[in-house]
DNA sequence: GTACGGATGTTCT
DNA sequence: GAACATCCGTACC
């Protein structure tokens, strides 16, 4: 049950600093969805910061489209994007604005609403697996691409929130080089998790797709 | 427990 | 046409 005075919004200037600064503190924050059946709340364990025009790994690397438009806007707003021809993953976008900053959630521990995370999350074997993993954490919330540019700092009952939650003290936050990343963009080391949460993600290195036959 | 390949479609070259 | 910030079921220790 989630009481004051974790429930007070995190302000737009938590996201207007640089990339690297706010992920390490997004863990331990309160994500709340609110959908027509209930709300559903959970403790973010694992991110990864995309920083911009600069870093090989990110959707901006090659500058502003469509898709990654909602990178290069204010902070505080929600990138959604679709892969894998099935899944969508969510960010926050990352302060200053236009440096197309944003932080991935990779993972979280389900808090409040499990029960309408379980109907979403039909194969997870347990809790802990409802949110294991960027696509499940956006399928458990009912993330899709609606919600794109979502300000999730926005007053009220918006439907995608952040909340102050208890920040993980930074001697229990391990990082390590990001999940999926091809080439340059692995070397970093900008995943950032809970240490020993049984609900962070496994890491696994990038593998380039063969040719279907 | 780890390893592998198929599913699926949008995005960009 | 290829790559993709992934997940899941099956196979095999």
């Amino acid at each position: 049950m989630i009481t004051p005075p974790d429930r007070t919004p995190l302000p737009r200037e938590f996201f207007d600093r640089p990339v690297l600064e706010v992920a390490p503190d997004l863990l331990g924050r309160i994500l709340v969805r609110t959908t027509p059946d209930g709300p559903i709340a959970l403790r973010l364990t694992e991110v990864e910061a995309y920083d911009g025009a600069a870093d090989p790994g990110s959707h901006a690397y090659r500058g502003r489209t469509a898709r990654n438009d909602v990178m290069f806007g204010p902070p505080g707003h929600v990138y959604v994007y679709f892969t894998y021809g099935m899944w969508f993953c969510m960010n926050l976008v990352c302060g200053p604005e236009g440096r197309a900053s944003a932080v991935l959630l990779r993972a979280g521990e389900v808090i409040e609403g499990a029960e309408l995370a379980r109907k979403r999350r039909l194969s997870a074997r347990n809790d802990k697996e409802l949110a294991k993993g960027p696509a499940r954490l956006a399928t458990a919330l009912g993330v899709d691409r609606a919600l794109n540019g979502t300000d999730a700092c926005a007053p009220g009952e918006t439907p995608l929130r952040i909340l102050t939650g208890t920040a993980t003290g930074s001697d229990q936050v391990s990082n390590g080089p990001r999940t999926g990343v091809a080439g340059d963009g692995g070397v970093h080391p900008w995943r950032f998790w809970v240490s020993n949460d049984p609900t962070v993600s496994p890491y696994r290195a990038h593998v380039p797709r063969r040719r279907r036959s």
